[in-house]
DNA sequence: CTTCCACCGGAAGTACCGGTAA
DNA sequence: TTACCGGTACTTCCGGTGGAAG
């Protein structure tokens, strides 16, 4: 029995070759295409920066930053790239290493990663960070050449691990007898900058690059760029890109997110076996990502907001608006069935309020004259089923 | 015009963390 | 280790309020 619906599904998803995509990849945000659009000037910025690399000079240390989703790391590993390729033919001795210091996630992890690139043999475990340093520095100087290091993701390695890492690096040029050390930094945080020791931010900050949302023009002539690459021949139209780059870009820009929902769009056409992606399909990529968002964060609220989006689905559902009093007597109700001791009304309000502006619901301050001032909660309907699955307590 | 409902939302204070300096 | 700080989550207290009803 069940067989058959996994065999069906085979069929008709496997064997069938897509008629939609040509190349899924392409719109993976960690693919770096072969032009970057509308990053001329950054790319020109970080390359006069780091081609002083092929006289046998240490580039300046640069930090870069900017929102998600404006092509920091495409640049810099498109840079990188590029600039390693015209090495040999300069005759510099040049070694790029990228390193996402969100995915390796610790001290060790991270120095192991930027050692191995030099053709050391690293133990994932057993031996000293500082063991690993030192075995670094003397294969470093014994090859004698440069060494830039992208460290993407800053901004979360920091805040876990703190800078020492980074100081260390910083100053590694110090140690060094004929090799030497450039290190790229990327970080979505601005803020960030500011708590970091004076002295790394000063060497690291030596160039620093910043990177502008895009706008939706912009974000059209990317995802043109890429759908070009990923679709087959007349999946998708410019009508269908020019409505993909307007919702995204009425999202901060972010072309990380533009893609996602070219990327849906098209796996929501395959799934119904249309032939190219109309704006229904795009329609409805943009309500599957919503909903995950939704879902992502009506699930990981704090308890007592959980409690009181509860008593508010609760409510919603039978009547379709509540006020505050409504909410709240409903709130002491399961709170007191599961046995949490209940807030006041006053934070209770409050944590209404917060609701509403992470969006999963609406509570409007209204005046109902003789019947007192309030605020009256309710939710869109299509977000009503989601929040009931995300919101168990 | 006044009353008065059912709350709103500011202010000040407390309790409790996680981090940091000493 | 301890003392201290700043931030957040919450409580207590309370003056404030838009508009239907009288």
């Amino acid at each position: 029995m069940a067989s058959n619906i996994i065999d069906e599904i085979i069929e008709s998803r496997l064997k069938k070759r897509s008629r939609i995509f040509r190349d899924k990849e392409k719109l993976h945000p960690d693919y770096v295409p072969e032009t970057l659009p509308h990053r001329e000037n950054e790319i020109r910025r970080l390359a006069e920066i780091v081609v002083v690399a092929l006289r046998g000079e240490r580039p300046s240390n640069v930090l870069i930053y900017g929102l998600t989703g404006t092509g920091k790391t495409a640049v810099a590993r498109y840079v990188m790239k590029n600039v390693s390729l015209k090495a040999s033919q300069y005759g510099a001795r040049l070694l790029y290493t990228y390193v996402n210091t969100r995915k390796t996630d610790t001290t060790y992890r991270v120095l192991a990663s930027i050692a191995r690139s030099t053709g050391l043999r690293v133990p994932s475990t057993g031996i000293a960070i500082s063991e690993v340093y030192r075995r670094y520095i003397q294969a470093l100087d014994n090859w004698g050449g440069i060494h830039i290091i992208v460290l993407d993701e800053i901004d979360y390695y920091v805040r876990r691990e703190g800078d020492d890492l980074l100081y260390k690096l910083v100053r590694i040029n110090e140690d060094l007898e004929r090799a030497r050390v450039t290190i790229i930094g990327i970080t979505n945080d601005i803020n960030f900058i500011e708590n970091l020791d004076p002295r790394v931010r000063s060497s690291l900050g030596e160039e620093e690059i910043v990177f502008p949302p895009y706008n939706a023009e912009q974000l059209r002539d990317i995802l043109e760029q890429r759908a070009r690459e990923a679709f087959y021949e007349g999946v998708v139209s410019g009508e269908i890109i020019s409505y993909c780059a307007a919702l995204a870009a009425k999202e901060h820009g972010d072309a990380r997110r533009a893609l996602d929902l070219l990327r849906v769009s098209g796996e929501i056409a395959e799934r119904e076996g249309a032939e190219k992606i109309t704006i229904e399909h795009v329609k409805k990529a943009s309500i599957e990502l919503e909903v995950g968002r939704i879902y992502q964060a009506a699930s990981t609220l704090p308890l007592h907001a959980k409690l009181v989006l509860r008593a508010a689905i609760d409510l919603v559902k039978k009547k379709n608006s509540a006020t505050t009093g409504e909410v709240y007597n409903q709130y002491l109700y399961i709170a007191e069935t599961y046995g949490f001791e209940p807030l006041t009304r006053r934070r209770i309000s409050e944590i209404l309020t917060e609701l509403d502006m992470i969006g999963l619901l609406s509570a409007t301050v209204v005046s109902r004259g003789r019947y007192g001032k309030t605020k009256i909660v309710r939710i869109p309907p299509e977000l009503l089923e989601v929040l009931d699955r995300a919101v168990t307590i």
